[in-house]
DNA sequence: GTCTATATATGGATAGAC
DNA sequence: GTCTATCCATATATAGAC
């Protein structure tokens, strides 16, 4: 009985996943505004009427693309933002968040672009946006100037440089990697301690 | 005869360039896609028919508003690419940027970021594009790594933080200040012979 | 140069059959 | 779960008077 349920479940958020994947993909490449439901129902390969059965508005396909992943960085955020008084502590939260950007894919981060202009008024662009800062003022450290707070968005900027590459294919981990040197080659510069390799 | 002449060429382009004003400030807060000619006449205190004699579509708004920009910055490039050779051009070329940053506001820089999304399908879209490309091979230098493209991308994103912060007010020189630095730090890292400070 | 009024298209969203 | 058909709001853009 546990198992028919499973399945019958699986295959509900089977369609469901689908369909976010899809909207994500067209989300991050036109943007969120410029995408119509009959574009996600198309390449869906339904109609719109479909679509409207899984997701009551298109604002709820957005929330259900980028909740999950809000929360799950917000939790990798309450565990370690109590480090980042200390450099490695911030390193350690950059290279967290880079192992989640990896993870998460390219789309998600173009996404999460559009929450200053298209998506700025609606609540889900303004907890994206309260992410954010959460995770630039622990990357700034405690009682940042404003070359500490500049070094949080330029260190975080690197990271994000992988996504906006035009065409990575294959050398994608490769850019990763440079990607990361560079976000914590920004963030060490701001500790005089560190002598520089 | 002339003074007549100019007169009403500047009052015509009075009106023409406050629609401009007004609309890049929408267009950079709101998004392109999301602002409607309706908004952008009201906020200039007309309806959208008089809107619609001063420009025959919103994309012409938007072209009006970029093409200028675009071409400036493009004759800066003309200039200084050929001396990106060496670690001072392309020094050079980023001082040059951001003092081109500083004098356009910001509004243009938060317009330019929808370059990938909501006005990637439009002609002065594609444009926006190659001249960023133009700029990040110049910063980049001759025969770049992935590790010196990434470099140029994260400097580039330096001089931008200062259009992404949420609240500035007086103290945009400093965050200028500031984001010049860090970026002129990432391209020095990138050369061995520089030692750091 | 600006207005009112309107043509026309498209978008998000719903009703009801299958 | 998906379809056809439709409602309704809003968007771009135009016509023609003032």
């Amino acid at each position: 009985m546990i198992d028919r349920v499973t399945e019958v479940d699986r295959r509900r958020t089977d369609t469901r996943d689908r369909l976010l994947s899809v909207a994500l993909g067209l989300f991050a490449r036109q943007g969120y505004a410029t995408t119509s439901l009959r574009e996600i129902a198309d390449a869906l390969g339904v109609t719109k009427a479909a679509v409207y059965f899984h997701y009551r508005t298109k604002e709820d396909i957005l929330t259900g693309i980028v909740s999950g992943h809000a929360d799950a960085l917000n939790a990798l955020l309450d565990d370690a933002i109590p480090r980042t008084s200390t450099l490695a502590g911030r390193e350690e939260l950059l290279r967290l968040y880079a192992g989640y950007h990896a993870a998460w894919g390219l789309d998600l981060t173009r996404l999460a672009r559009q929450t200053d202009t298209e998506i700025s008024s609606l609540p889900i662009g303004a907890e994206i946006r309260r992410t954010y800062r959460r995770l630039l003022d622990g990357l700034a450290g405690p009682d940042p100037t404003l070359l500490d707070q500049t070094r949080a968005r330029t260190a975080l900027a690197a990271i994000q440089t992988v996504a906006l590459a035009p065409t990575l294919e294959d050398d994608e981990d490769q850019l990763r990697d440079a990607a990361l040197t560079i976000g914590l080659e920004v963030l060490r510069q701001g500790q005089p301690t560190t002598p520089p390799n």
